[in-house]
DNA sequence: CTAATAAATTCACCTGTATGTACGATTGAA
DNA sequence: TTCAATCGTACATACAGGTGAATTTATTAG
C-alpha cells in the first residue's frame, strides 16, 4: 500500500526544486489538484518541522536549509569516490549519451549518479531512478557480481513481467543472458524494460559495494555501436579508476 | 491539523543522519515504536519513489542521494552570501557562544544557518529552528525591518503566550521593547521564550531580504555581557559585510 | 472609504488508510 | 537436515484524518 501523504511531501520537495522559487498555500494546491484545506495542513506540518518557512510576508513558502543540511549528513557516509563522478562525465562527453552509476535495491537497480547526454532526444533518467535488475544492462552488471546462491534468492522475488517483446521472462532467460554477457565482456539490452532504449553496462566494484556503469540512449542510436562503447566504457574505467 | 504521514517522512530522514548507516524495517519499526505493518507500507513507499534503497541485500535500507541532489536544487536559490558563514563562525569563536542568521516566517523565526558553540553547556539549536518572533532577540531584530503597519497585521496573529516572566505579553510591550533595542542598539532577550536562554541580536538586510544575527546562551554566561557582546557582534558585521 | 474578490483557516462528517492479525520466508542453532 | 526465532509481507476492519462547505481574514477595484 502506498502512504500517501508521503509522497505528498515528497512532490512538494521536487515541486520546489523545480520551481526553484516561494509558492503560496493556492498555487501548490491548484497545482496539484489538492483540496486547500489538505494543503493547509501538510503545508503547516512541514513549516512546524522547520522544513518550510515564509521568507516574505504572503509570497508563501519556501523549502529551509534544513533539506540540504540532513541530506548532506546522509550522503557523506560511503560517498562514491571522486573519480566516478569524472567517469561518468567523460563517458557522456565521449559517447554523447546518458551515464549513471548503478547500485542494486532487491529486485530493482537503482540509479546513484547520473550525467544526461546534451542531446534533445536522450535517456532522461534522475537519480533515485529505478529499474527492473534483470532486465536491463546496467542491472545485470550488478547481478553478474552476485554469487549464483544470492541470485537464486533474488530471483524468488522477481515477478517476470513481459515489458516487450525482447524481455527476458524466465530464471534461464536471464541466466543465459548472463552468460552471453560475460563471453562478449559487457552488459547490453535493447528495449529488454524501456521502449526505444538500448544500454551497454559494466560492472564496477568499489570497495565492497557491487555498483555498475551504463551508458543507455536511443536504440538507434545505440544499436550498431555497442562493442565501440564497451571498449570506451572499459578503457575509460581503467583510465579513470587508477587515479 | 499536524499529518502523521508527513512527520513520519521527515523522522525517517532525520533518523538516517543519525545514525548514518542503513537500518532494517524492524530497526525502524522498533526504534519509532511503529507497528511492522505501517512501517512496511512508509518504506517500501519511499523505496519506489527513488528516495530509498538496499545497497547490500538484508543489511536494510538507506537513503538515496535523491535527497541530496533535490535539497541543492531548493538551496541553490538566493543562497546565502559566502560571507555570512564566516561571519557567523568567527562570531561563534570569538564569544564561545552559540550564532545563528535568522529569517522570518509569519509569527515565527526561523534558524537558516547555525554554528553551535563548541562548550558543554550551549544552546542546541539546529537549521529549521523555530522560536515566537516577539519573544525572543534573533525575532525582534527582525520586527525592527519591519514597517509599523507589517508589525500591527503580525501582531493580529500573534497569540501571546506568557513563555516565561519576562514575556512580552502584549502589543505595547513588544513595541516598547523595540523602541528600547532602537535606542541601545540592539535588541536582547531573557528567557523571554526559552528557560535560562539569554540572546543578544542585530538585524542583518541582505538585498531584499530582512535576516538577524543572533548570539546566543546560558543567561549566566551571557548576562551582564550583552553590551561587550554587541559590540563584538555588529564589528563583525561591518568587517564581513565590507568585503 | 466600501464592496467585491480571493486567500487562508476552521470544523464535523464520512471515507481512505493505518494497523492487528495471520502467514510465509529467512536465518541461525543443534 | 529439522526446529525455533525473527523478519518481512498481505489483507480486512475500525477509526484517524482528509475533505467540502462555511467562516474569517486579506487584497484589490471602484
Amino acid at each position: 500500500m502506498i502512504v500517501r501523504q508521503a509522497v505528498n511531501v515528497l512532490e512538494i520537495l521536487e515541486y520546489f526544486a523545480r520551481v526553484k522559487k516561494p509558492a503560496t498555500l493556492a498555487e501548490i494546491a491548484d497545482h496539484f489538484g489538492w483540496p486547500r484545506s489538505s494543503t493547509f495542513n501538510l503545508l503547516t506540518t512541514l513549516a512546524e518541522k522547520g522544513y518550510l518557512y515564509e521568507p516574505r510576508p504572503r509570497a508563501g513558502y519556501y523549502p529551509t536549509p534544513r533539506w540540504l543540511v540532513l541530506a548532506r549528513e546522509v550522503a557523506e557516509v560511503e560517498p562514491l569516490p571522486g573519480w566516478t563522478r569524472a567517469l561518468i562525465t567523460a563517458l557522456s562527453a565521449e559517447t554523447g549519451e546518458t551515464v549513471a552509476i548503478v547500485a542494486p535495491s532487491g529486485v530493482m537497480a537503482v540509479f546513484i549518479d547520473v550525467v544526461e547526454s546534451a542531446a534533445a532526444i536522450r535517456y532522461f533518467a534522475k537519480v533515485g531512478h529505478r529499474v527492473p535488475i534483470h532486465a536491463t544492462s546496467s542491472g545485470r552488471a550488478l547481478l553478474l557480481q552476485y554469487s549464483k546462491d544470492e541470485r537464486d534468492s533474488l530471483y524468488r522475488k522477481i515477478e517476470f513481467k513481459q515489458y516487450n517483446h525482447t524481455t527476458p521472462i524466465s530464471i534461464d532467460a536471464v541466466e543465459a543472458e548472463l552468460r552471453k554477457s560475460l563471453e562478449r565482456g559487457y552488459c547490453q539490452s535493447f528495449a529488454d524494460y524501456s521502449r526505444d532504449l538500448a544500454g551497454v553496462a559494466v560492472p564496477l566494484p568499489i570497495g565492497e559495494r557491487r555498483l555498475s556503469v551504463v551508458v543507455a540512449g536511443p536504440e538507434y542510436r545505440i544499436g550498431d555501436k555497442t562493442a565501440a562503447i564497451a571498449v570506451t566504457l572499459q578503457q575509460a574505467v581503467e583510465r579513470f579508476r587508477a587515479k
